[in-house]
DNA sequence: TGAAGCTCTGAACCATGGTTCACTTCTTTC
DNA sequence: GAAAGAAGTGAACCATGGTTCAGAGCTTCA
């Protein structure tokens, strides 16, 4: 045997997958699927257009692990925040909260992930990830209608609501041009989403 | 001068083109924007591929116009029903049934309109369709609100929320499995759409 | 009927952008 | 240092699908 990959090489791939993975990320968020593309990407990287097919086989392949990279980060901080601590209806209003602040900072990435034009793919991806917002804001308003602090409903409508709503509010730059507007902005849609799922209006 | 286009041969060419568009809105709401490439449009009209360049500049061209058209007319309908008879929250409330309805009834029409990946000159008019439905939304719900029949809210942001619950619940096969179910899905959407609008529970 | 001018055809053309591959460069091991 | 083998390069390759165009077929009108 002449050679063997060291511990120190197989990081250091590991690492450039990691770096490509972060710049494709990076190139997505500004620009969008549609203009980003192998060549684009690698540059961004830093590398050759050929050496993206050491990481992964196919340019779909390294836009499905961008969004599910991206995707599942959301989901997760949402997931935190909707089993956390609180009775149902105040994590509901903080997911809504933090759901919107998180997109509204890194918008270009949000509107990747919930609106932008894709390859089939990356479609596929994103129904996943619908589906996942959509269960856990589905289960927090079955919690509050158990716990009798939400009316009756259709728990999963309300959830898709809740999705729908924001990414709409979100997509399309209704405001949120400086500090005081975004502030306002998420109170409202806050207030809004509180609205659609009965709570008593504070 | 030897040649001049009789009002019959000037008809036959508006019919070619109306068909022609008819046809490309059935292969779009079919198997959506990314598949209708030129040949499958000009197939399904039954004229070739280089005939489509006789009544459009582009695929692009082509793609608007059906897009406007569809859009055109459900922008149309829901007008109607929100400025028609009826106190506001009345209105809303058929409103957005039918909207629903009409949705749900050619679902591969809506999911054209309302989220399927399109070329870039569709995502624009995409934006433009949803603005002018969540100004209908908007205008109702201030009218609810100036009423007193709908507490103060931010319109727009309601409106938003109305038009991206109902894609959301639309896009995403919730149901709507047999005609009770979809009964029953109408009305939960049409009740989510009434409390997020903050209208007293029915 | 014939000339002029149009519509229609569909195969060829071409632009775009993902993918490949012969070659170079770097790593490992002896 | 040299052999073996992997990673990296980037220009060439190729598939897809919109667009063009030379020729065939119609319409109009004298």
């Amino acid at each position: 045997m002449a050679y063997r990959k060291t511990p120190a090489e197989i990081s250091r791939l590991e690492a450039a997958r990691e770096r490509l993975i972060g710049c494709a990320t990076e190139v997505v968020a500004d620009v969008g699927w549609s203009q980003a593309s192998v060549n684009a990407v690698a540059d961004a990287a830093g590398i050759a257009a050929g050496s993206v097919y050491q990481h992964f086989p196919s340019k779909a392949a390294l836009a499905v692990e961008v969004f599910r990279r991206a995707a599942g980060r959301e989901v997760e901080v949402l997931g935190e925040v909707l089993v956390g601590a609180g009775d149902p209806v105040e994590r509901l209003s903080r997911g809504v909260d933090v759901f919107a602040r998180r997109a509204l900072e890194n918008r270009g990435l949000a509107y990747a992930l919930l609106a932008a034009p894709a390859e089939p793919a990356v479609g596929a991806e994103r129904l996943d990830f619908r589906r996942r917002y959509r269960a856990l804001f589905a289960e927090v308003v079955r919690e509050g209608v158990a716990a009798g602090q939400l009316p009756p409903q259709n728990a999963e409508i309300t959830a898709a609501a809740l999705t729908g709503a924001i990414g709409e509010v979100l997509v399309d730059p209704l405001g949120a041009a400086d500090e005081d507007a975004t502030q306002q902005l998420l109170a409202d849609l806050t207030a809004a989403a509180l609205r659609c799922a009965g709570a008593p209006t504070a």
